[in-house]
DNA sequence: AGCACGCCGACT
DNA sequence: GTCGGCGTGCTC
């Protein structure tokens, strides 16, 4: 370990664009890693040692490092992606440092929990509670306090009291890990031919060594249970494993099938764990003890010292793209933490992202392919419905087609599920009378409406009212028209037409993640005939009964101008309709559509996945596109619009010029005005071999400086236009 | 991220 | 004349 000198430079967890100077004081050891605390404006920050300072800061301003934690360091291989992170997305590293040190409380010396035990001294006095107490303490076992409250049945007197009677001691012992060490043989799974095949071509990457593999199987192919043994491989080396999920929804049947497998619960990191779970987890990461992780994007920066395996489940899923705070991409960021921890990383998808299979096609990842379904399973017939040709009834949203064959599958005893992308009753209101048309007050969208709740409310910022029985412009009594189809409507559509079925409505305003997961199991026991759901509906779980899949809007955003709204709209068709059949009997799925012609359409509908990925590439090439070019996002916003078009304008001006780069704006964001913010978008695209990231950062720093209510957001590689 | 400093409106 | 609203900028 090279030796630092007694001033250091230390990387503090706030945004700042580089690390600070600091002394060491002296007797205190710290290297490259070591968790300090330091004093920043007279209070304790926590900060990461991270070498020499190279700036020169006046010796008699530098202050003293006020604590070096009794942590490992932070490994060489997560600095360095700290670094990488902050240059590639123009976050400053303070604040992707910040992801790594979640809580102060994760750094103090775990507390141990205090139990009791019997001594065998006879108390002055025995009760009918202390009885109750004893008796459950002759097993000679420690009991923590809580456990016997529990069990006696007792107050937490009755315990104090025997204590000072000196019938019971209490012992201090170190609380049992988070997570007990899985077992890379518990249950290996008897693998398909074909799965074997695919685990043969994973395990051509060495463990010691970076490495990518996309692992490319059609929906049903047991994708899981191939990337589980690379995950035993990984622990049986030594090292630990990263399997991270799109959303948190899905982790609860994923732990379950992890323990099947691995003998153990994996320990867990997201959004939803108490702070005492994350601390405990992130001190367990740190310190070795825990050697498999299943967790949410943010996992992607736990501290591991011995990471050897990062795998991410459904990897084109949007949801992996952090928008807020560090604007990153988990699939591209466990990428370069892999190359520097000489890791593997995973990929699995049953519609990868076009990046990802184009890193396939050309070598840089591994292709490994799974393309038969378990158990015989066919892949769905898929129809289109024409809209202009056979449109649902005035004021109806379901196709004459499509409801008899909903009716077909209901006779038969089986399950119909119709899928709309759209929460709520309605998307729009107008007046008849004036024709106003209610938005939101402070963003660009319409509002609304929930009729169930009965209120009209924004999904961009939350903003809700009342829904008026009178209008709020004209004064009209009951004049308010709902515009287009909410799931909502669907559902009370579908009540009029199949009175006879059982019918639940899913969507993620819909409660809680338990009471989600129940109606799923609900579903599952075959209790409801007809489902009616949002996108939540399409990821994860299969139901045996269910045969036939209706998309009620297959277009999504087709014709909205975004460059990736076709690979999103071929990945929700796939996945719905993947919905259908998936046990022993062939599935059908109908595909409402304006646009019949339109190559995803046409793929679907053939069932060539392939189709779709030649035309998509293809198509990204002749734009210049990503993966064959690179997109950068300027997103100026002002509280007035003017405001913000002015400044976006002077900073277009000062734009260097460079090869092959193109700039475009300013123009209005797609969403102009969020929680009254006005959003003007610049654009800047350039070939695939160009620092686009240093070329922003050259820009911004050389450009006209923000100032007022001005900001400028910067977003690498966008993933949507928003 | 916090926290102090400073410039404007409202009130005893 | 002072209190306090929050917008702005700095932190080794």
């Amino acid at each position: 370990m090279e030796e630092l000198p007694d001033i250091v430079a230390v990387m503090v967890s706030v945004s700042v664009e580089g690390p600070y100077s600091y002394r060491v004081p002296y007797g205190m050891k710290v290297r490259r890693g070591s968790i300090v605390a330091v004093p920043l404006v007279g209070r304790l920050t926590l900060g990461v040692v991270w070498g020499v300072p190279r700036d020169n800061y006046a010796h008699n301003r530098l202050k003293d490092i006020a604590q070096v934690y009794d942590t490992p360091p932070l490994s060489e291989e997560l600095l360095k992606t700290v670094d990488w992170v902050s240059k590639y997305t123009l976050a400053a590293p303070g604040l992707v440092l910040r992801s790594v040190l979640r809580s102060t409380e994760a750094l103090e010396p775990e507390r141990p929990i205090t139990a009791f035990r019997s001594t065998g001294i006879e108390p002055d006095k025995r009760t009918k509670s202390r009885e109750k107490v004893l008796e459950l303490l002759m097993d000679g076992e420690a009991w923590a306090k809580a456990a016997i409250i529990g069990a006696a049945g007792v107050s937490a007197s009755v315990v104090e009291g025997l204590e000072k009677a000196g019938a019971i001691a209490r012992i201090e012992r170190p609380p049992p890990p988070i997570a007990l060490p899985p077992d890379p043989d518990a249950d290996p799974a008897v693998l398909s031919p074909e799965q074997a095949g695919a685990l043969a071509q994973l395990r051509q990457m060495p463990v010691d060594q970076y490495g990518v593999a996309l692992l490319d199987g059609v929906t049903g192919a047991g994708k899981t249970a191939v990337f589980f043994e690379a995950v035993a491989d990984t622990i049986r080396a030594g090292r630990q494993a990263l399997v991270l999920l799109p959303e948190i929804a899905l982790t609860s049947t994923f732990v379950e099938r992890f323990t099947r497998r691995f003998g153990t619960r994996p320990a867990e990191w997201h959004s939803d764990m108490t702070p005492a779970q994350r601390m405990r987890t992130w001190r367990a990461v740190l310190n070795g003890e825990v050697r498999a992780v299943l967790g949410a994007r943010s996992a992607l920066f736990l501290p591991f010292r011995e990471l050897g395996l990062i795998v991410l489940d459904e990897e084109h899923d949007g949801a992996f793209k952090q928008s807020d705070g560090v604007n990153y991409h988990a699939r591209d960021m466990a990428v370069v933490r892999a190359r520097f921890a000489e890791a593997r990383v995973i990929l699995s998808s049953a519609t990868p992202s076009v990046e990802s299979r184009n890193n396939a096609n050309i070598g840089r990842y591994k292709h490994v392919l799974l393309t038969s379904r378990f158990a015989e399973a066919g892949m769905p017939d898929i129809t289109p419905i024409d809209m202009r040709e056979e449109p649902p009834e005035k004021g109806q949203w379901i196709a004459p087609r499509l409801a008899r064959e909903v009716f077909a599958t209901l006779d038969r005893g089986e399950q119909a599920l119709l899928f709309l992308n759209r929460r709520g009753y309605a998307p729009l209101t107008l007046c008849k009378s004036c024709g106003h048309q209610y938005q939101c007050p402070d963003c660009s969208a319409w509002l609304v409406e929930h009729r169930f709740r009965g209120v009209l409310m924004c999904h961009h910022c939350g903003f809700t009212m009342r829904t008026p029985k009178v209008c709020t412009e004209c004064g009209t009594d009951d004049s308010l028209t709902a515009i287009g189809p909410g799931i909502e409507r669907v559902a009370e559509e579908a009540a009029a037409r199949f009175p006879g079925a059982r019918t639940v409505v899913l969507s993620s305003d819909m409660g809680s993640n338990s009471e989600l997961k129940q109606r799923f199991d609900e579903i599952e026991r075959g209790e409801h005939d007809l489902i009616i759901g949002t996108q939540l509906v399409a990821k994860g779980h299969h139901f045996e009964k269910l045969t036939l899949v209706g998309v009620l809007d297959a277009d999504l955003g087709l014709d909205r101008g975004d460059p990736r709204a076709a690979e999103r709209t071929f990945q929700i068709l796939t996945q719905v309709t993947g919905r259908a059949g998936r046990a022993n009997r062939t599935g059908k799925a109908f595909l409402q559509t304006y646009h019949p012609d339109h190559p995803v359409m046409q793929a679907m509908v053939k069932g060539d996945r392939e189709a779709f990925y030649r035309h998509e590439l293809l198509a990204r090439e002749a734009g210049g596109l990503p993966p064959f070019g690179r997109l950068a996002a300027l997103i100026v916003s002002a509280n007035e619009q003017e405001v913000a078009f002015a400044f976006a304008r002077q900073l277009l001006s000062a734009a260097p010029m460079a090869e092959g780069l193109k700039l475009f704006g300013p123009a209005d964001a797609p969403i102009a005005m969020i929680r009254g913010r006005h959003r003007v978008r610049l654009l800047a695209q350039s070939g695939k071999d160009f620092d686009l990231s240093g070329y922003v950062r050259f820009w911004l720093d050389h450009g006209p400086k923000a100032t007022g209510n001005l900001r400028v957001q910067v977003d690498i590689d966008p993933q949507s236009f928003l």
